[in-house]
DNA sequence: TAAAAAGTTTAGAGTAGTCTAAAATAATAT
DNA sequence: ATATTATTTTAGACTACTCTAAACTTTTTA
């Protein structure tokens, strides 16, 4: 069994590596998790001995099999109960995460069989991630982000950042999960767009904005 | 802010203390916590710097009134999370217990709120015992055990003694919270009774097991 | 391709919590 | 009252995790 810490570790480990494919560095971990590079170092080396993950020394730290499965057991809880936070509680989906930091080590499985039944086996969370089945499986839609959408209508599925002051931004312009999009205008200056909502209410969205919220068409 | 292992200990001392009343001895707060006395003296000077109990060398701890508000916090989450766990995720009485000595370390005074309306504001858990509300205040009706009960109805309202064993082979012989039940026969023998459960089952029960059933006449 | 810079590891130390063994104190029995 | 026993505390050590500072390796620059 994982302490509390090593499950931080890997789960960052994990985000960062993108979903296992990439190899990861000691700094951007130190940087993710907010801690110092030497403590980086020592913990690598326990989560290598426990087959979580391979490590060469200043060469960084690729995730195992094994440590995929634990990561997304971590992931798969801390979106269950981020799901249950904000559909059963009624928090907002921008005060979530912090609580849901500490839900993810809570260790039962039948509690989060449960949870999962209770919640109608939700497959996104509030933010539109996605949440792995019991067997660490998701099915994703091709999702993409609105800056690269065409003029079609799209759906909003997902946020790519999700910050408090972000989802704020969102919810107070009107934009929600399963939205309707459609885009009226791409500004050459700025590649600020003008778009329409649920095909009512018309907003004007930064660049950035609309490379933050990921749309099917 | 309490240290998982801090509030442990502090929900131990205030159990063993009967609610603030009695003072605590080192060994016995070892052996209800699974450690050794040496430990206890450690973390009981801790505490007492914190001023949530009072320690006198080689007399034992009392809890201090911030002491107490402090644990009656913890035991209010731990017995939400049990009602939680049993009147929506569907858990047996027996099974919750362990889960909820984890989720009551969750730090979020909001969640705890959202989860108590949530809940409807239940005034006991799924085993009887009493839900302290946030000011720490419980009112309870004056219980006694069954053990002591006159040949009046009664109506079943918690356990004494909470222990899995127990739990079973109360649901096994159909006596739940809430269940109306009167003694027909006390044996002088042993002190076993006759009794009859909902005016419709008649069962047989040990002394033992009527002192660890709480009523109200 | 050698020097400088950036990144990483090691060494040594600190905190929280735990333990064993020995010393100290209190309670009990003669 | 004194000796024995039970309880509690202290001393010293160990694990998990963290940090700073110094040493080392890799990458970049000139
Ligand atoms: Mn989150
Ligand atoms: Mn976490
Ligand atoms: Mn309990
Ligand atoms: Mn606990």
């Amino acid at each position: 069994m994982l302490s509390l810490t090593e499950e931080n570790y890997l789960k960052a480990i994990y985000h960062l590596s993108d979903g296992g494919t990439k190899s990861v560095l000691t700094n951007e971990i130190a940087e993710s998790i907010q801690t110092k590079p030497a403590s980086v170092t020592d913990m690598v080396k326990k989560l290598a001995v426990k087959n979580l993950i391979t490590y060469e020394k200043y060469y960084g730290v690729k995730v195992t099999r094994q440590g995929k499965s634990e990561a997304l057991s971590i992931i798969r809880k801390h979106r269950l109960w981020e799901t249950f936070l904000v559909e059963k509680l009624g928090f907002d989906w921008g005060q979530v995460h912090d609580v849901a930091e500490q839900l993810e080590h809570i260790q039962s499985s039948l509690l989060i069989e449960k949870l999962d039944e209770f919640l109608g086996f939700p497959s996104a969370d509030p933010h539109g991630h996605p949440i792995p089945d019991k067997n660490g499986k998701f099915h994703v839609s091709r999702q993409i982000a609105l800056a690269e959408a065409s003029g079609k209508k799209t759906v909003m599925r997902a946020v790519r950042n999700s910050s408090p002051a972000f989802l704020d931004y969102l919810s107070k312009q009107g934009i929600y999960i399963g939205a309707t999009i459609k885009i009226l205008e791409r500004m050459e200056f700025d590649g600020s767009l003008e778009i329409i909502i649920d095909g009512k209410k018309k907003v004007y969205i930064s660049k950035e904005a609309s490379e933050n919220i990921l749309v099917t068409e």
